[in-house]
DNA sequence: TTTTACCTCACCAAAAACAGTGATTAATAT
DNA sequence: ATATTAATCACTGTTTTTGGTGAGGTAAAA
């Protein structure tokens, strides 16, 4: 018999914990030692001396501290956890964030259930694990390839758009058309078409409306 | 031995839905009967005369047609399928909007799995079900309370318009375009078109983009 | 120094939106 | 009985948006 795995899984929906320990469960070797459903109750389990896990789930988005803050904090002490995301956001700039702070393993929620077990155990076995899709997007990008933009937190959509495209982002939903929109900056309506679809892509909208839909929802206008 | 409760179960994300059979398959009495992963797999599935659950666990937030337009076709078709939601949304207008679309039962995602067994089993004999949050919320407003607004979708009501062109206002501001629209509505385009039109020319207003901002401004957003 | 990000513009083609006019039916109100 | 309103659809246009590809210049960053 090996040694056991001690496993902390955090994810603010309950359900979707009880799922993991089932499928875990399934599995002599893994143990949960404990769960958290949000990023604070994560930090605080970690600070105290009497709890340790070989891994933590990790979801990334979670109320009172993200999954994010955690891995932030883990990297700001010089604690050395490792950390497999579980995360319904398969964009390319996501996981390699996470990676940057210290990650060893990112599952997508789409994902079958039996993942998290081999996942886990590479991870306690200091390698690193990636769901397929996440796999496949990784090794497009190292080849060179451009990878799509995927889901995303809407924080980093924000930070993503250009000063240009915010200003032609604000006047459509002032109701300029792309015409009106070149007349007032000096530009030609090319260029403004332009801006046009590279925030319909960034923000992965179908077509103007979903643009002043999001601008409203984040109080850009 | 009682006989079986089917249940169909839908949720953009497999590992919930995993979850959710892991818990059920704890008890006997009740039995996966399918799964999907959108709105229009659902009404695909229920379509199929084949095809039929006891219950259906629904969440309201889908790719293609969200739980909300299930439980519309539900109705529209006079469909007399039980449905229990489950959703990550607990603001009172949501639970009033899918009882009033016929659903009979609505649990947090933030509750325990068990409930959901609870859940399934009163629904399936005809009572109601909600979970423990939920109960307390729809408890304080029959007394007459506020209740403090909780996680929602963006969801409005507006006057002066008529009933046909509030749909199609509704759904403009979802991005459909004039063809999706008739497709979903069983309508000519023409005759979305002069819905559409009704409205730019009612609203004063200049475009979809307008027409967004108006049901924006005029709700709750 | 090389790469990357941003701004700028062009050309082409298809899909969608916008504009106006008019018409039938059914229900409702006066 | 008649007028109004709502819902439905058609025909014919023009304008705008959307989708894709490509490319030059500049400034900042790696």
């Amino acid at each position: 018999m090996k040694k056991k795995i001690y496993v902390h899984v955090a994810d603010d929906h309950k359900i979707l914990i009880e799922g993991i320990i089932a499928v875990i469960n399934t599995d002599k070797e893994i143990e949960i030692k404990g769960c958290s459903l949000t990023g604070q109750e994560v930090i605080k389990w970690f600070a105290n001396k009497k709890n340790s896990a070989d891994v933590l789930i990790l979801d990334l988005t979670m109320p009172v501290l993200d999954g994010f803050e955690v891995l932030k904090h883990f990297k700001k002490n010089k604690i050395d956890q490792k950390v497999i995301v579980l995360s319904s956001y398969d964009d390319l700039k996501i996981v390699q964030e996470v990676l940057s702070l210290g990650c060893k393993g990112y599952i997508s929620k789409n994902s079958a259930g039996e993942h998290i077990v081999n996942a886990i155990k590479a991870v306690a076995n200091d390698e690193q694990y990636f769901s397929t899709d996440i796999q496949k997007m990784l090794l497009k990008s190292l080849s060179g390839q451009k990878v799509p933009s995927g889901k995303m937190p809407e924080k980093f959509l924000l930070d993503s758009l250009t000063e240009r495209e915010i200003e032609v982002l604000k006047l459509i939903t002032k109701q300029y058309s792309t015409t009106e929109m070149a007349d007032l900056m000096n530009l030609s309506t090319n260029t403004v078409e332009t801006y046009r679809k590279s925030l319909l892509k960034k923000l992965k909208v179908k077509n103007a409306v979903g643009l002043a839909m999001y601008a409203v929802k984040h109080k850009i206008v």
